[in-house]
DNA sequence: TTTTATATGATTAACGCTCATCATTTTTTG
DNA sequence: CAAAAAATGATGAGCGTTAATCATATAAAA
């Protein structure tokens, strides 16, 4: 039998208003009243139906959701998840706005600090393209009550009310130990950044090198940098450099690229390792070119980002945990069809 | 601004009613007033608020989760995930009854038949323990209009609406490609299963081998099948077998089991895969006597077959694809700790 | 033409919960 | 002890959609 704020209104010949103010602490119930419904809520095991508590409750809350544009695989799947998830949610009156930013942070900024003194959002989702530029004006949101929440990239000295989002630290850490059981008895190794050198690589070199230096067998790993402005000459650059080594761990966003370079090795192609997936990359591992990629599920970053937003928002419930830290998964030749698409 | 039913009634000066029968295809309205409200709705991007109809609509359905009652962790995970979407859909009047079956197939058939006998449900979500001798009882209820849904077991002779799980097939083929990477030269594997050899394990050995036959590398994959009367005994006989392999492919559940023989091997310890996660196989991988296991999100597929019923039952949507085949995880020892908990 | 179907559309009462407003009782104060 | 204040509880009008029921207009049959 369905048991709503009625059944126990009738069983203890009450109104029903009297049980949904016990039920949520709005005050203006006598102790002993309140006692008694609390004592049959449970008794019942009643809890409020949903569809009709945000129905009634007509609240409705705006929140633009930012993050680059990128014509990249990756960020359709991100985009994808996170319009899911709207759907999902917009009946009960949280409405989303998607505002994608150019790359650059400076246009970020500019973007992110018009939502914010626009006045016509209650809150913000967001990947900073860099955490660093955006802490101030984070922080000066939460400061005047405009809650803000992170995925994917961080933004750690603001006082976001939560993170959605990778430990790039440990991403480099499990390259390192791919790197080193998929290579033969001497271990060299080759770590490729590039540029922009955001927080997020630096904590995946990092976390490469911690591992390097735990493991004996590693000889060395050698930093190479990859320029951007002029990336053929730089790339054949790279090639030159890489000759000499077991496994190659692409740190930034330039696996495909690098896997060119790796194709025109004749001999003794070096093990390839590097992050995320695409249509190009997929290739690559059919290929034998690339030997694993570390992804994360772009469909599941978005959309918890939103609920937790969503929660916070509309259900006045704070995240159990600041840092919500998503798996990371292991790509290879034989999973890789069930990470594209 | 909020788009309602109201909103396009007004706009056309007729009542809510007749554009609820129009959206709904319900008749009663002639074609130009359809036409009419047809247009209006895509203009105005109308999408009914789904909180409103559920509860406008008090439609209630119960359905059977039936599934064999291992003290496991994976089947603690399958539960959670079903608890967790149980609470996410019963307030649009989905209500699901979660049955655990002992581990024999014979008392999993009788469960089956009562619960189509009873009268009790309108649909039944099953993990079939063998999906052959179900088959039958499955097309009979199919027949009878009784919807049933399979997960992470199939039968696939059956008519069952759909199979949500993972292809065991293309599971034994990474597993070949995981023991091909992560040995050194020569190439001599054991595979491991147990005499049940139900429908998944014969799908993982069929790909382990059909993987080893394509790679010229390896010379020869052993057969070995563990006695579960006898574990001790036939432990100890397997660990004199895999002597002389480079690498073990743990095809049953006794991934942990075998892990403790090889760890007795003091020199040329195999490399050992297998399937699954618990907090046992997480303290081998650390240990580095397990190389990798593959493993399934436990939560996403008891929730996607719910939600499959549950797009049946309330919203009359047929699945998209009768078989939701999902991803095939990878776990070594540095990203173990997502897949715990 | 009148009668009877049928097509078309309006009205309205739920669904379960929320909350502003009103009614009553109890307590405090002058 | 009366009057005011505070505490407690009931009433009822929505929220947007659904669907049964009723009203009217149009077409078909007599």
């Amino acid at each position: 039998m369905k048991v709503t704020a009625k059944t126990i209104a009738k069983q203890l010949n009450i109104s029903t208003a009297t049980v949904d103010r016990v039920i949520h602490n709005r005050g203006g119930v006598s102790p002993k009243t309140r006692k008694k419904v609390l004592e049959k809520a449970k008794e019942l095991n009643y809890k409020p139906n949903k569809s009709a508590s945000f129905l009634a409750k007509k609240k409705s809350i705006q929140v633009a959701c930012v993050f680059p544009e990128y014509p990249e695989y990756f960020w359709e799947e991100i985009e994808a998840g996170i319009k899911t998830t709207i759907e999902d949610i917009k009946d009960y009156g949280f409405h989303v706005e998607i505002i994608k930013t150019p790359h650059t942070i400076h246009k970020q900024v500019a973007v992110v600090e018009n939502i914010i003194q626009s006045q016509k959002y209650d809150g913000l989702v967001i990947c900073p393209t860099d955490g660093v530029p955006l802490a101030s004006i984070i922080e000066s949101g939460i400061n005047n009550d405009f809650p803000i929440f992170t995925f994917n990239n961080d933004s750690p000295a603001s006082k976001r009310i939560s993170y959605v989002g990778a430990d790039y630290y440990d991403a480099g850490r499990l390259a390192g130990e791919l790197a080193v059981k998929l290579t033969g008895t001497s271990k060299k190794f080759a770590i490729i950044t590039d540029e922009a050198d955001t927080f997020q690589m630096k904590q995946k070199r990092r976390g490469f090198e911690a591992f390097a230096l735990e493991n004996k067998q590693v000889e060395f790993v050698k930093m190479l940098k990859l320029d951007n402005q002029h990336i053929d000459e730089s790339l054949q650059k790279i090639k030159q450099n890489i000759l000499d080594v077991d496994g190659v761990y692409v740190a930034c966003g330039a696996l495909d690229d690098v896997a060119k370079i790796v194709k025109e090795i004749e001999t003794d192609k070096p093990v390839l390792i590097g992050h995320d997936m695409s249509e190009d990359i997929y290739q690559q591992l059919q290929n034998d070119i690339v030997a694993a990629t570390i992804c994360q599920d772009p469909l599941y970053q978005g959309s918890l980002a939103l609920r937790l937003a969503f929660n916070y928002l509309m259900l006045d419930k704070y995240p159990e945990q600041e840092d919500n830290i998503v798996k990371l998964e292991i790509v290879t030749k034989g999973n890789a069809k069930y990470y594209l698409k």
